[in-house]
DNA sequence: ACCTCAAATGAATTTATATTCATACACTAT
DNA sequence: ATAGTGTATGAATATAAATTCATTTGAGGT
């Protein structure tokens, strides 16, 4: 094993798990092997037992680095912007933006992060983090009188976040064949202002 | 093998499939083994063998059982009303009803169906059945002038079906603690009226 | 009572793959 | 050049669990 310090920064670490994240999304982690991800990371069997604890902590790894990623871009996005309904559209934008530019990320997530019971609790549970973006956001907008007061926010943000969760999925069904940002937009004209037809 | 006429009326295939319910819904479908299922269904593991394929077969057998009875109280539930907006109520709480009184289905569906490459291909694909569903009601509710002219239907359905899906993620994992149904109501207002605030 | 055969059993077998480890390699310092 | 140390290899091993099958059981039928 190598030592701890070092161990993570090597390129062979990331080789392996960008080798992972391709084959994960591929065949979904149960079906893949260790094997797959060696020959894909272009090292040996053994070798990923030089990096990793195991085969799940592959997958946590992965996680785990991702998914820091993601929400520091979160953030950003977030903090660009003046009042509740703006961080809305940045969030959702930047949600949609991240998950098309890395495809087996967004494939991992969508399939495997759902109840792998002791991943979510070890990981800062990813959903988790992204509710209370949300929660912040529509309080703020409740505040600045943009939102209405008579909502449930606990109930909101699962809205929200089950919304664009379905698009998503959509999406990577459909092979990343589409542009995926440009649903941003829409999305939100439909948090907004529902589906009721209000001018008839 | 028993015969393939009989084999599945048996009290004994109803015992097994409930039990893999109850084993899948508690560990997940890969880390359920035979034995378990067999132990919970009060029957040896060579038996499972004589009423299901293999162990995907059960899990394939489970959902197209469950699945025939929803869309069976899915389309009971649509079809008593009358105008789009009534029938999106009466889907949604339908919806809720069904997965609250079995939360074995509910753990399964929720966490199982995505991404079992080869399974939903088998299976009539239970997200496309109920897709369907949301843009017949769509189109009728434009029809009426019920519902916006301008909505993106492809994406109104998934963003509908999205957030009922996230609604009963996190009930699912409360472990079914409070009632589902009772957010019918607030969702449906949700889709409709968007979560803007037009008095101000 | 005995016979027959479908149904059930669970220990033995097979299979698949995660993980280990003895060996080989490559780089650095002396 | 050679020794020494950290790194990489992949064939061999361990393990777990799915699946099989020789044997047993039990419910009619004679």
């Amino acid at each position: 094993m190598l030592k701890e310090r070092e161990r993570e920064k090597t390129e062979k670490y990331y080789s392996i798990l960008n080798g992972a994240g391709a084959v994960f999304a591929r065949f979904g982690f149960h079906k893949s092997t260790i094997s797959q991800i060696a020959a894909e990371a272009g090292v040996a069997d053994g070798t990923i037992y030089l990096y990793f604890k195991n085969k799940d902590d592959i997958l946590y790894q992965f996680l785990n680095f991702k998914s820091t990623h993601f929400f520091q871009k979160m953030r950003d996005a977030v903090n660009g912007a003046e009042n509740a309904e703006l961080k809305l559209r940045n969030l959702i934008e930047c949600h949609l933006r991240e998950f098309q530019n890395d495809i087996n990320m967004a494939v991992i997530f969508q399939s495997e992060v759902r109840y792998r019971r002791g991943i979510e609790s070890h990981l800062k549970d990813v959903s988790k983090v992204y509710l209370e973006f949300l929660s912040e956001i529509i309080e703020q907008g409740q505040m600045e009188g943009r939102m209405r007061q008579d909502l449930f926010v606990g109930l909101v943000k699962r809205f929200i976040l089950g919304a664009v969760e379905g698009v998503i999925n959509t999406w990577v069904a459909a092979d990343g064949k589409y542009d995926l940002v440009s649903m941003a937009d829409p999305l939100v004209d439909l948090y907004m202002n529902g589906i009721q037809n209000n001018a008839a």
